[in-house]
DNA sequence: TTGTAGGCGTTATCAG
DNA sequence: CTGATAACGCCTACAA
C-alpha cells in the first residue's frame, strides 16, 4: 500500500498524489477529490520513513528530563507533549538521570534520531562549569535546544523559566515583614533553579538588614522523612528559627512533620512555605502555603518559541515568567494585614 | 556524510560499511577497524530514515497514557521509558484525555509513524462495550498491544496488570476482621480496573455475610476537596460508616480531610485505606495505609513480555501481579494483633 | 571476504 | 496543471 497503489487506483501520475498528500495548491480540485477519494478507499498512509528520508525530518521534539515520575517534572512533560503536539510534533521522551555522561549519551542519541529540536525540562541540565557544558552547544550547533527553568546564554539555546530568585526574595521578604526573625531555608539542588532561589533568600535576608547565617541554610535530601530528621537535629543542635521556606514542596512537608513531633503550632510558632504548587501542598495538614511557577505557561511559552524559531523569526535568547505566592494554611500573613 | 562517503575514505564497498555497521561477522578483522576508525573521524551516524525505510521500523514503541501527569500514570511512563531503552527502544508519548474518539486518534497516529508496538498505560483505554474496543483489535492487527493495568483477551494484544479485585477483597476483609462493619467505598472511574476493585469491595462485604449498601459505594470526582465534600455530605443524610477504603490516595486524602473536619480521630472512630502507595500517602497526617499495586513490577513485565513477543516467542496473554498492603497510621491493624 | 545493483516510498525538479 | 525521473541513504541478495 503506498503512492503508487494509489497513483494507478486514482489514474493519476504519483507525482499528483504527492501534491495532494502536501497540500501543493497546483492541483485542480476534481483530480484532487478524485485522489482524496482513493486515498480514504485505500486507508493510505504515507510512510513516514520515506518521507523523513527526502525532508529529513519527522515531526518529532526531543525531551529531556531527569526523571518524569518527579511530579514537578511530569507535568511539564505533559504540557509540552499536549502543546508541540498541537502543531503537529511528536515528542521522544528520554529520561536521563543525574548523570553527566547519561545526559550526554542520550542528548547525542537523540540528535542521531534527527529529532527537529531538544527540549531540555529541568535547570540540572546547566552544569556549574560552563565547559561542562559544551554537549548542549553541540547539540545547538545542529538543532535549536530549549531549556526549561534554566539560562545560559548562547546561540541557538532558548531559555524559559520563573524567576525564582524573584519569588523567594518576595516570600521571605514578606515573613519578615510579618515579624518572622529566624528563616530556615531548606533545598536539596545546587542546579541553576536553586541557586537562584538560593540566592533570593539571601538578599531578602541582607535586604532587611538581617545577618546571614550558615547554619539557617539545610542542605536535604529530597525526601520528607530525611528532612525532618535533617530539622530535627538542627533544632537539636540550637539552631533556632520561626519560619521555614523550602526549595521544593516535598521539603515543606518534612518541615510540617517536624513542627508535628516538635508539638509546634502551624502557622503560629512555625510558618512554612513550599514551592511549586504541587498536590502535596494541598495534601498536608494544615494546607501548605507555597509559590507557584506556572509551569503551564512556562511550557506554553517554550513551544511557542520553538515554533518561532521553526519559521525562521528573530526570537529572544530568554523568556522570564513572575510567579505568585499562593497562600494557604502554613502562614498568617492574611490576619496579620488586617 | 553517509555510507558513501565512509566508504570512499576507507577504501571500501557501502556493502562492507554496511556490514560493519551492522555487525555481521564477514569481514575481516583488519578492514573492520579501518571502517571503525573512518567512522569515528567523520563523526558519522547513520540515517535512522532511510534505515527505517529499508526495515520498516525505528526500534521505537508509542505509549499511549489519558494524562503523564497523573503521579500514577506518570510513575508507569518512567519505569516503561527506562526499560525499554535498556532494549535500545525509544518511546514515543502521547497522552490522548478522556474522550474516546482522541484515543482513536493517537492510536492510529502512532500506527502512521510505524512504532513497533504499542503500549496503552490505564485500564480507561478498554471501553466497557467490547464492540467499542474494535480500534485495539485494529491495532492489534498491525502490531503487539500491550495493556497496563486492565485485561481483555485478544489475539495480540498482551495484559499487564495487577489483581486489584484480591487487593480490595483482602484489604476489605482485614477492616472487617478489625471489628469495622460500616465501610465506605470511594471511587472516580469505572474503568476496567475500578470495576475490579468495587466487585473485591463488593464480595468482600458478602463474604463476611453483611449486606451490600448502595449508600456505601460513593462515585467521586478525582479530588480531594471535592471528596471531603462528597463524604461531608453523605454523612449528612444519615450515612453511617466506621472506615473508608478508597480505589485512590487521592480520595483516601479526601477522607482524612473530612475526618479532621468532622472532629473524627483517625484511625479510631475512622480507618482509612487508599490505593497506589503515592507520595500523598505519606505526605498527610497521619500517614496513609494504602495498597501498593507494584507499577514498576508490572512495567518491567510488560517490557518483557513484550520482548518475548518479539522474538517469536510463546508469551502469555495476561500476566498478574499480587499487591501489599502497606500499613502506615490510619489503620490499626496491628493493635488489634498484638 | 568483498563488491555490485536493485529496492524501499517519498519529495522535488524539470519538462511538457 | 501534470508526468517522468532523479535523488534521499541504507540493506541485502547475488555475484565474484
Amino acid at each position: 500500500m503506498n503512492i503508487y497503489d494509489v497513483s494507478h487506483k486514482a489514474g493519476v501520475s504519483i507525482a499528483t498524489v504527492s501534491r495532494v498528500l502536501n497540500g501543493n495548491p497546483n492541483v485542480s480540485p476534481k483530480t484532487r477529490q478524485k485522489v482524496l477519494d482513493v486515498m480514504q478507499e485505500l486507508g493510505y498512509t504515507p510512510n513516514v520513513f520515506a518521507r523523513g528520508l527526502g525532508l529529513n525530518t519527522m515531526k518529532t521534539i526531543g525531551i529531556l528530563c531527569l526523571d518524569s515520575s518527579d511530579p514537578f517534572l511530569a507535568n511539564a512533560v505533559y504540557y509540552l507533549e499536549q502543546n508541540l503536539r498541537k502543531y503537529g510534533y511528536d515528542i521522544i521522551l528520554c529520561c536521563t538521570g543525574y548523570d553527566l555522561k547519561n545526559k550526554q549519551k542520550y542528548l547525542d542519541l537523540l540528535l542521531s534520531k534527527r529529532v527537529d529540536a531538544v527540549i531540555l525540562v529541568g535547570s540540572s541540565f546547566l552544569e556549574p562549569q560552563r565547559k561542562d557544558n559544551t554537549y548542549l552547544f553541540q547539540a545547538a550547533a545542529s538543532v535549536p535546544v530549549i531549556i526549561i527553568n534554566g539560562y545560559i546564554n548562547h546561540p541557538n539555546i532558548y531559555c524559559a523559566l520563573c524567576d525564582d530568585a524573584q519569588a523567594v526574595f518576595d516570600a521571605t521578604t514578606k515573613l519578615i515583614e510579618n515579624g518572622r526573625t529566624n528563616i530556615l531555608y531548606l533545598y536539596h539542588s545546587k542546579s541553576y533553579s536553586g541557586q537562584q532561589k538560593l540566592s533570593g533568600y539571601k538578599e531578602a535576608i541582607l535586604s532587611a538588614g538581617l545577618k546571614l547565617d550558615e547554619n539557617l541554610m539545610l542542605l536535604c535530601k529530597n525526601d520528607m522523612h530525611q528532612t525532618k530528621e535533617a530539622i530535627t537535629e538542627a533544632a537539636a543542635n540550637g539552631v533556632k528559627f520561626d519560619a521555614v521556606i523550602a526549595a521544593e514542596d516535598l521539603l515543606a512537608v518534612g518541615a510540617i512533620k517536624y513542627a508535628k513531633q516538635a508539638g509546634l503550632k502551624i502557622p503560629k510558632d512555625l510558618a512554612v512555605i513550599g514551592y511549586n504548587n504541587s498536590l502535596l501542598s494541598s495534601c498536608c495538614e494544615p494546607e501548605l502555603t507555597t509559590i507557584d511557577n506556572h509551569i503551564e505557561t512556562i511550557s506554553i511559552t517554550a513551544v511557542n518559541t520553538l515554533m518561532r524559531v521553526f519559521s525562521g523569526n528573530d526570537v529572544p535568547n530568554r523568556t522570564t515568567i513572575s510567579n505568585d505566592l499562593v497562600e494557604r494554611g502554613t502562614t498568617d500573613f492574611a490576619k496579620n494585614e488586617i
